[in-house]
DNA sequence: TTAGCTTATATGTCTATACAAAACTTTCTA
DNA sequence: TAGAAAGTTTTGTATAGACATATAAGCTAA
């Protein structure tokens, strides 16, 4: 007969009514088999085209009672999280490695509560510096737990960032992000050429894999570090 | 026949299998044809299954090429972006809210850039704060383009935030976060009681109705501030 | 009045099939 | 032999139909 409509269609045509203001916020949306009729597509991909909008926020869908358009669209920033030299060498900068100082021990307090290890645990502690154009561009400050990654005792973390040994060799299951302000402390100032007390944009990362912590990693950025997304 | 295999299954059972370095970065993946066939689903089954993983950056598909593992999953973190209310009522704290100022004028030409606009174009310039349990939690520092939205000229932002105010009136399509580290400047120390260079971690905001530009803000909050995401 | 049960309904997902589109390979042609 | 054309393979997407599941809403009985 006509010609198929995509789901895209289908799904930008919605958001824009949304957009629009066709379809207020609160209000509920007709079902998919009438949307289906509208457009003149199958129910499953009008489904496809609502499930993508209500992913993106927009819309709120529930079994029985229909879909509404959302009334205070939680909508979500997605960050791409590469490696540090993929991310610097995007920008069409140089990429450099400095290997700052590499530790086996036990590891202080707060660094075991966050992983969750007991007294005895065995940490690597690994910093080092990534630069580009060989300004400084991010200091990391790892702690690997030697119970579930001893593969590290052998590397030596030279010319391979911890950063991208381990996302070579280490699988993860989970990982949390968080991110804040801080005042860079003495050792970060020097490592990044500030001064102490300069605002920091800093980065938290903790792998595990199922239940074991993998790492813990502090990454710092001088304060013209920006994070950037769209949408 | 046999029970009916749910694409979460496939999905979370391919995901092992990489997680497991059974698959490993790099390598092809059978075809969606075989897995289904291994499976015992249909192809379109593997293919959604195939298609949440490729979303989540484990691996990468392109037509006649095939599916591999991606070799450095450029993972993405989602934050989920709410009103500044509700983030502070999720934290099971009470929610106050402060209007500053709130002029009518021609703008800076930092903000003239940033969002588009020519030396004549008049803004509502509004200044506000909103506290968690009494205490600042987020210092609000929005310019609105009145020729894209006119009718905040009769929003007097007395009781509800800019925030929220156009969230519910105004539709938009486009926006870009910018999350960074500054040192606060002593209007924003003020306000937010702190020393004046104080670290303080800053969004900033631009949002479109297509190409018009509605809005720029620039939300700040302390250095305790945390943002959190997990995978 | 209310707790529990039933039913109707909208969304969620699976299947089988078909064709479309991208991209790599081979063959043909100038 | 370069380049165009045709063929092949793999993923991408649409469809119709069926059944699954959550849940709002009505109904029943204590």
């Amino acid at each position: 007969m006509s010609e198929r409509v995509s789901f895209r269609t289908i799904r930008d045509e919605m958001a824009r009514r949304i957009a629009e203001r066709r379809w207020l916020p609160g209000a509920l949306i007709p079902g998919e088999e009438a949307l289906a009729r509208e457009f003149g597509a199958a129910r499953a991909t009008v489904n496809r085209a609502l499930q993508e909008l209500a992913r993106a926020g927009l819309i709120e869908r529930r079994r029985r009672a229909g879909t509404r358009v959302a009334r205070h669209p939680v909508r979500e920033a997605r960050f791409v999280i590469p490696l540090v030299r993929q991310e610097i060498e995007r920008q069409g900068k140089s990429y450099q490695y400095q290997l700052l100082s590499r530790h086996e021990t036990t590891a202080p307090d707060i660094v075991r509560a966050r992983l969750g290890l007991d007294e005895k645990a065995r940490l690597l502690h690994v910093r080092s510096l990534h630069l580009a154009d060989r300004s400084p561009y991010q200091f990391e400050d790892r702690w690997i737990s030697l119970d579930t990654v001893p593969a590290v005792r052998d590397v030596d973390f030279s010319t391979v960032s911890p950063n991208e040994w381990l996302v070579e060799h280490e699988p993860f299951t989970d990982a949390e992000f968080t991110f804040f302000a801080a005042a860079a402390s003495a050792e970060e100032a020097a490592v990044l050429g500030l001064q102490e007390g300069t605002p920091v944009f800093v980065g938290e990362r903790i792998t595990r894999l199922r239940n074991k912590s993998i790492t813990l990693a502090r990454l710092v950025h001088p304060p013209s570090h920006r994070m950037v997304t769209q949408l």
